[in-house]
DNA sequence: AAACTATACGGAACATTGTTCCGTTTGTCG
DNA sequence: CGACAAACGGAACAATGTTCCGTATAGTTT
């Protein structure tokens, strides 16, 4: 399984304190956000903040830790509809997808969007993890001709990010219309640069 | 000019500690952004932190005094712009200008959509007074029939600053494709569920 | 089993920032 | 000029992130 036990062992201790802060972060995360203070995790977690920061330096590490395996599913997702459904088809499945992944987690639309150093690592991973499944489901589109080829999925996913986030500020459902649009428009114009121009085929 | 003098005048150290102030949070917003420490506003404008609290209790008052004239410029050219071209050349060139009012503002994407408390009448506020403005277009372009009329002004510029914020935490010009598909979208299929349909006059 | 050592732990301590509050200063007016 | 209300300044407090080191202990060696 290990490729190599690279030098040592982690302590009994260690690893069993690794554990319960993960635990206590999935916890505090879901009932206060991700911005929770590190005072609180340790308190449940029953650690000092000194065990927290050694296993976990940025609050980006214990986020992705928390959420990797949901962000992989939601990937996952995109690769299994853009093999099912027509392109434009499962984007909006997709993105429906997304949209609970992105709602359910308390403070992380704002956290993936804040431009603080401190959460920098998470547009990276992922909206980058995420990219890298939508686009086959873009390339699918561009080669039938159903979806403009000019647009790239890391900048797909994070527009659908950012819409998405509209309603998990104000009420639910407000994004809806204009991820709609947004797809519409995804689907639409192959756009030349001028006005539009029907058809050029 | 004033309808009624309330009640009292403002002393006169009150009045030009005001003014200080608002020119010293000019500043500062532009060199270290509207998330600057009270402090260095107060440093700046040489007066204590409370003179401040006292004039602008929220951050969000101070934000607002700094910039509501050019709030009020950009909801201007929306309303010129409506009136002089057609809706969706209209919009395409106000979300240009929508751009560069965001642009040039260190921090105020950020706090726009960050949903902290501090920060929540500046949403309410800006995308307020702009949707005002921008709903003429949309009206003009519902009907002509060139756009769709199912989209409300408040939703589609806050999705318009979203996007744009793209651009302002990663590299210039990365929201660009990302407006212009929304636009098209816009002026793409009016039906949400059946397809186009180019006239209804 | 005891001694030893590297690892990990806990949490006090420090730094930053928002916000309040009150003793002091100062403008205004009679 | 004196009195009073308005406004001031900044110390003080609270919340939070982050570091650091004396202490405890898991794993190892004898």
């Amino acid at each position: 399984m290990d490729v190599e036990a690279p030098v040592k062992r982690k302590r009994a201790d260690a690893v069993r304190n690794t554990a319960a802060v993960l635990e206590a972060a999935k916890a505090v995360f879901a009932e206060s956000g991700v911005d929770a203070p590190v005072r609180e995790i340790a308190a449940r977690a029953e650690v000092g903040v000194g065990t927290i920061y050694r296993n976990y330096p940025q609050r980006s590490d214990l986020i992705i830790a928390v959420f990797r395996h949901e962000l992989d599913a939601t990937a996952d997702a995109a690769e299994r509809l853009g093999a099912e459904r027509p392109p434009a088809e499962a984007l909006r499945l997709w993105a429906e997808r997304l949209r609970r992944f992105v709602e359910t987690k308390r403070g992380f639309a704002a956290a993936l969007h804040s431009g603080d150093p401190a959460y920098a690592p998470l547009p990276r991973l992922f909206l980058g993890v995420l990219a890298s499944k939508v686009q086959a489901i873009l390339d699918a589109g561009a080669a039938d001709g159903t979806l403009r080829p000019d647009v790239r999925a890391e900048d797909l996913v994070e527009a659908l990010a950012r819409l998405i986030s509209i309603s998990v500020d104000g009420e639910p459902g407000r994004s809806d219309t204009m991820v709609s649009v947004l797809l519409d428009g995804l689907a639409g114009p192959p756009a030349p640069t001028a006005q539009q121009q029907p058809r050029t085929d």
